[in-house]
RNA sequence: GGAGGGAUGUCCGAGUGGUUAAAGGAGACGGGCUGUAAACCCGUUGGCUCUGCCUACGCAGGUUCGAAUCCUGCUCCCUCCA
């Protein structure tokens, strides 16, 4: 192992914060001195079990902790979501099951072996309904840590306090219950986005109160989505799915506005190519390389060739899914084909068709082109809009 | 406990009896340009058996030739006073 020093160095390379000042290094040389491996915790949320690009950044980190040896607990937030998030507003957040839970657990934990090691020395799965399940007593032990002083000093409640919006005392409990986590597992370190700070810090604050050392914090900036903007999230649209083919990461990766791709060799820790490379070669490179981390390098050469053959080229897909569609008295009605072949609605295959935006084997069909004779659709491609193609086969 | 404000399409947000499938913006999508970047231009954006029909403005009823707009009840949200 090299030295405390350099590896806090290391570790806080592409971070936000790492804190408090030499927090890190502080505890990586005691780990070292006791011989014994650094506990570093991540909570996640179990409401959303489909990992992204914006969640591996932290996953990352957490493996360049299990790389020096260290420790990585993963906490599963079940009890909190059994409970509900009322933040957001009116959209009550449906109240998930425990088996619901567990499962999607069980699936956060097999996409999230994609980046962390899974051997048993390096990891532990914990359930924070283990701990939080508690008696009324020690909730008031718990709550009698933080003032409401404290909670307010969050930006967002602040925010929200002063402008007389609306601020549950059950969401006033959520950095309180996050806090007792980092007790409960006794976390030598926390890593979080930015957005979580306030939370992180506070659980040192909860910590002290239960007479256990603080933990350090690292956190680590937001990754943008694909739009170069918000913060990576499904309900935005923007997010890369680790689980998706390789030809989506390749296309969504060359989306990505030239703006964010620093951001993104940086935070997603991708080696970035020489300093003269022309911004769409260094994204090419970006995109292999995300590929080549969430499946293999061949699989990066071909969405690349596949990309090319498509978008550059403006050739066919090597391969293209065959659509099944009927047809009656020998005419396809094409925006019922398109809707099936698709998953879109007829009206909407109806104004792509009038907006050329729909070609067969190649060439745009107008609006006039609603019934078609079964021999100029069976088996030609059809392609909708940029990037979707079907081979039609009628039935 | 009292008083008041609000719930509109993916989101924000106009509209307070009739050219309103509902202004405007954002987003998204299609076309052009291009590096599937940005910027820019044009167009589309509830569904369908599509020159028409159906469904839609929190929910349920009612008034009216006609309602997102008026009335009644209900649900939910917010603010102020105590």
């Amino acid at each position: 192992m090299a030295s405390a020093g350099s590896d806090a160095a290391f570790l806080a390379r592409n971070a936000a914060e790492s804190l408090p000042a030499g927090g890190l290094a502080h505890k990586l040389e005691q780990a070292a001195q006791a011989g014994r491996p650094l506990r570093v915790k991540l909570g996640l949320d179990p409401t959303a079990p489909d990992i992204h690009l914006g969640h591996t950044v932290v996953l990352q980190k957490l493996r360049e902790f299990q790389d020096l040896g260290h420790r990585v607990v993963l906490i599963v937030g079940d009890y909190t979501a059994r409970v509900g998030d009322p933040s957001g507003r009116s959209d009550t957040r449906p109240v998930l099951t425990g088996e619901e839970i567990e499962a999607n657990a069980r699936t956060y934990e097999q996409q999230a072996f994609k980046v962390i090691d899974p051997d048993p020395e390096r990891y532990e799965l914990r359930f924070n309904g283990e701990w939080l399940d508690m008696r009324m007593e020690e909730l008031f032990r718990l709550t009698r840590t933080t003032t409401v002083a404290q909670l307010l000093d969050r930006e967002d409640f602040a925010t929200r306090y002063a402008a007389r919006a609306p601020i549950s005392i059950l969401e006033l409990l959520y950095p309180l219950m996050q806090g007792y986590d980092s007790v409960a597992v006794r976390s030598d370190v926390e890593l979080g986005g930015t957005d979580q700070t306030f939370n992180l810090l506070l659980a040192r604050d909860i910590q002290r109160h239960y007479g256990l050392p603080e933990q350090a914090v690292l956190t680590l900036p937001i990754l943008p989505g694909t739009d170069g903007v918000d913060k990576m999230s499904k309900t935005k649209g923007n997010q890369i799915g680790i689980s998706e083919p390789p030809e989506e990461m390749f296309g969504k990766t060359m989306r990505l506005p030239d703006e964010a791709m620093d951001g993104w060799f940086d935070l997603l820790a991708v080696e970035r190519p020489a300093e003269a490379t022309a911004p769409r070669d260094a994204k090419r490179a970006l995109a292999r390389a995300i590929i080549t981390r969430f499946h293999d390098t061949g699989a990066a050469e071909r969405a690349q060739a596949h990309f090319d053959r498509v978008f550059v080229e403006h050739e066919l897909p090597a391969e293209i899914d065959d659509s099944a569609i009927d047809a009656q008295d020998g005419l396809v009605h094409l925006p019922a084909a398109l809707a099936s072949a698709f998953g879109v609605s007829r009206s909407e295959a109806r104004r792509l068709l009038a907006q050329g935006g729909v070609k067969l084997a190649g060439e745009p069909l107008g609006a006039a082109d609603l019934d078609l004779p079964v021999a100029r659709v069976d088996g030609v491609v059809v392609q909708l809009g940029r990037r979707q193609f079907r081979r039609l086969r009628v039935r």
